[in-house]
DNA sequence: CGGGCATGATACTACCCGGTAGGTGCAAGA
DNA sequence: TCTTGCACCTACCGGGTAGTATCATGCCCG
């Protein structure tokens, strides 16, 4: 968790008087679990022991295992429409902002590994029903931002096809196989320990290439 | 399960005695399951209910859920492998072929959704550690399996490199988009009771284009 | 210096779920 | 009609885990 801001304090899973810190270390900690084990088989003292703690340091900053899990996802979502958002919006031709988010994306999945992987992994399916009111509404707030953070390739998409950038692409399909080809990162990468930057930069490479590749005429 | 070799009696996780039918008729209703709620939060008698049948049948033909589990992912790959295999096998150029095993893939996972779904959601994680001998040799099998699927796309990527139909690209690296665009799909796409064949068509196409795009010089 | 509050540990409880033991009914021989 | 065995069910157990209730500690602020 470093260099984003945290999300609106009111639509937090969290406690109310969580201290953001604490939390942090948390979600931190439950990502690495969850990506490790899965949801459901990650369990309250897994995250705990990461920490060093006891289900109760755990429990006095959030009140349930799914609202950590969906406070996972909003962290998650929320740092890709950050730095994704002002790429799409850029005045420079489609191809380049296409690029660039692109490149963004890839970079993005693969230093916040274990958050993104929770994020790309999908939530409804394991809180499927079993919600309360209160975590329904946070749920739909991340289904919202996903479809926003769709939206935005979407849209450049659009604007590429109209300029005769692209080929002539249905953009609301052609936005499946590009995130599809990024997303499958967090399924086949792993962080390794050193050579980090180089190694991700040489991947998001050819992403870009594949992806750019494929959408000209 | 239609039209399939059932696989190997000996290495699958049923019990010796069990009949096929009864045997993919659990399979089938798990597949189901584990799509709607993910391996670990489906219980044996969410599986059994989809039977209109108690846990007692579940255990008459398999030893217990992980062998269920590991058994569709057996059927799936080998349904892969039995299609995709003579496609990248034939005579045709490099293009042509990527092409067909593209289009072949996607179709393959949309028709036999929950299947595909399953096995593209992986395995390993949830797994992990907790399997016992005979279970951890058909894990195993299953990812020997994979590894010789995806084998059948980077050959014919490198033949094609070779060849100068496609662009100077790694083949082990640039298999990962693909695959990952394609099996995107068990994310997005939700199988529809009418229209099927037609949209299906439809969607694989657009995923060969995208593809087939990508790799050219 | 003392009280209050944030922070966290300990010790439960209640429940759920995988797996098992042993039975029941029925169909096909003999 | 009796027997055998397969297919499946009922009833249960035991372990694990989410969540809670309560207590301990120490830091800040008056």
């Amino acid at each position: 968790m470093t260099g984003t801001e945290p999300v609106a304090e009111a639509e937090s899973g969290a406690r109310p008087a969580a201290r953001v810190e604490g939390r942090d270390a948390i979600l931190e900690a439950a990502a690495a679990a969850f990506t490790e084990r899965g949801y459901t088989a990650t369990t309250i003292d897994d995250i705990a022991d990461r920490l060093g703690a006891t289900k109760g340091r755990v429990y006095h900053y959030y009140r349930s295992k799914a609202d950590i899990f969906l406070d996972i996802h909003r962290y998650a979502m929320q740092r890709m429409l950050d730095v994704v958002t002002p790429l799409a919006q850029g005045g420079d031709p489609p191809e380049a902002r296409i690029a660039a988010m692109v490149r963004a994306h890839a970079i993005l999945l693969m230093t916040s590994f274990p958050f993104q992987r929770v994020s790309v992994q999908g939530l409804e399916r394991h809180l499927a029903g079993r919600v309360t009111e209160r975590q329904r509404a946070a749920l739909d707030g991340v289904i919202r931002m996903r479809d926003a953070y769709e939206g935005l390739f979407v849209r450049v998409l659009e604007e590429g096809v109209a300029a005769g950038t692209f080929r002539p692409l249905v953009p609301r399909r052609a936005v499946k196989p590009i995130l599809g080809s990024l997303n499958w990162l967090t399924v086949w990468y792993r962080p390794r320990p050193r050579e980090e930057a180089a190694a991700q930069a040489l991947i998001a490479d050819e992403m870009v290439e594949f992806v750019v590749r494929g959408l000209r005429p």
